[in-house]
RNA sequence: UGGGCUGUAGCCAAGCGGUAAGGCACCAGACUUUGACUCUGGCAUGCGCUAGUUCGAAUCUAGCCAGCCCAG
């Protein structure tokens, strides 16, 4: 019987993915994360019942179930790159760490300390064996709302193989729910969670101050250098944000750009949010980067060729989606061969111009069948 | 001091005798694995003040107050 260690955050998803497995004749083994104490008493006991909640499905199914306590890692890969991030005016996205360096490295070395095969987790996307790349790959979820493929191209391409999404196949949350009433489940009507996971309250005032020394006040200025008001720290700001600026205007203001170096916040209309072009570095590639080439790049590069001198770049079309709730566009990517190994830093070129593209948010690309084949951290 | 103009919500602003448009900001809710975007809803019994004309005044009249501009 094929084991697998199964992700549970003591929610729904994950507690449905455990029948599920179950179902379909695996050695299911529960593992909950200890990933964060808790601001204060009422987050801790919220996350201690999470970690009942997992157990108590366990154990009505029959089913093993772990401890393990992360925090460690958590502060250290996830926590710290966060604070990080802000402090150098970009935007992260603390998701992408932590499926990184979290679930799908220190939960995936664990499952291998447990002789497990396999590492299953809640997650809304697929993996499948495909012939055109002839390897395992990662897909958008058929329940396309809720997809969150954006959130894992960070996964080692070599790991995908032996990932299982056991909720890969349901078109609606709905379906989902069901099950876990049908199987008498407590948590079934519990609320799907929303807000960062360690920033329940949703005040990252707060938690930032603890981190970083005092916000510096600033001017909120025009592209044109117009000073219009003040700001009381970039960290407060992200591009495209509309709300908090607290500036009356003839439109609607968003910010445009941050500026550390002179503490500035730049703000202006829509249009100028809308931009073409970005680039990108701590790429990881899901498929392999030739392969991709091959398939769908070469017409193009070869046009290319006859006009400059490219031959040393990788060059090939593809959708690129650059937040995660940002429609995948249409787009070509270049990449300079002779920069692949170490620091790779590649240029994405939108067909058309896309809104608000922020430095540290991520940028994700899709095939045309909606394929992960790689993705980057926007410089 | 004389002449002119202006005074409508936190900001901008329509209205020009018939019972307060709109935008921005703000607030609430929906959506959300981004404090984003988006969506929905809320936001002046009152139009500088006072008195008058009128069935009816932000709109007309008079006085006062405040600000701006021009002239000395």
């Amino acid at each position: 019987m094929k084991r697998v260690l199964l992700g549970m955050s003591g929610g729904v998803d994950s507690s449905v993915s455990a029948i599920l497995l179950k179902n379909q004749g695996y050695e299911v083994i529960g593992a909950t994360m200890k990933l964060w104490c808790g601001a204060n008493k009422e987050e801790k006991e919220k996350n201690e019942k999470s970690i009942q909640d997992a157990k108590n499905v366990c154990e009505k199914l029959g089913i093993e179930h772990y401890v393990f306590d992360a925090q460690n890692e958590f502060e250290k890969y996830v926590i710290n790159d966060f604070v990080k991030q802000y402090k150098n005016a970009k935007t992260p996205n603390p998701c992408i760490e932590c499926n990184k360096k979290i679930k799908f490295g220190y939960f995936f070395d664990k499952a291998q300390e447990l002789n497990c095969e396999y590492v299953a987790t809640g997650h809304y996307a697929r993996i499948e064996y495909s012939e055109k790349y002839d390897q395992y790959v990662l897909k958008k979820s058929s329940e396309e709302k809720k997809d969150q493929s954006y959130f894992l191209y960070t996964i080692p391409k070599e790991k995908l193989s032996k990932i299982i999404f056991p909720l890969q196949d349901f078109t609606s949350k709905e379906e989902i729910r069901k099950i876990a009433q049908e199987n008498d489940l407590e948590i079934a009507d519990k609320k799907d969670s929303q807000e960062i996971c360690f920033i329940p309250d949703n005040c990252y005032q707060n938690f930032l101050e603890n981190r970083i020394s005092k916000p510096k006040e600033g001017n909120i200025i025009l592209s044109n250098g117009e000073i219009l008001g003040k700001h009381n720290g970039l960290v407060n700001y992200t591009i495209g944000q509309r709300k908090g600026i607290g500036i009356s205007y003839k439109e609607p203001l968003y910010v445009i750009e941050l500026r550390p170096d002179t503490n500035d916040v730049v703000v202006g209309p829509e249009s100028e949010l809308y931009s073409k072009k970005l680039f990108a570095n701590n790429i990881n590639w899901q498929v392999d980067i030739d392969k991709i080439e091959k398939l769908n790049g070469k017409e193009e590069k070869e046009e290319k060729e006859e006009k400059e001198e490219i031959d040393n770049k990788y060059y090939f079309k593809c959708f690129a989606k650059i937040r995660y709730r940002a429609k995948e566009a249409e787009s070509a990517v270049k990449i300079k061969r002779s920069e692949l190994q170490e620091k790779e830093t590649l240029e994405v070129e939108f067909k058309e111009p896309q809104r608000a593209i922020t430095k540290g948010q991520s940028v994700v690309f899709y095939d045309e069948d909606g394929i992960v084949l790689g993705g980057g951290k926007i410089l």
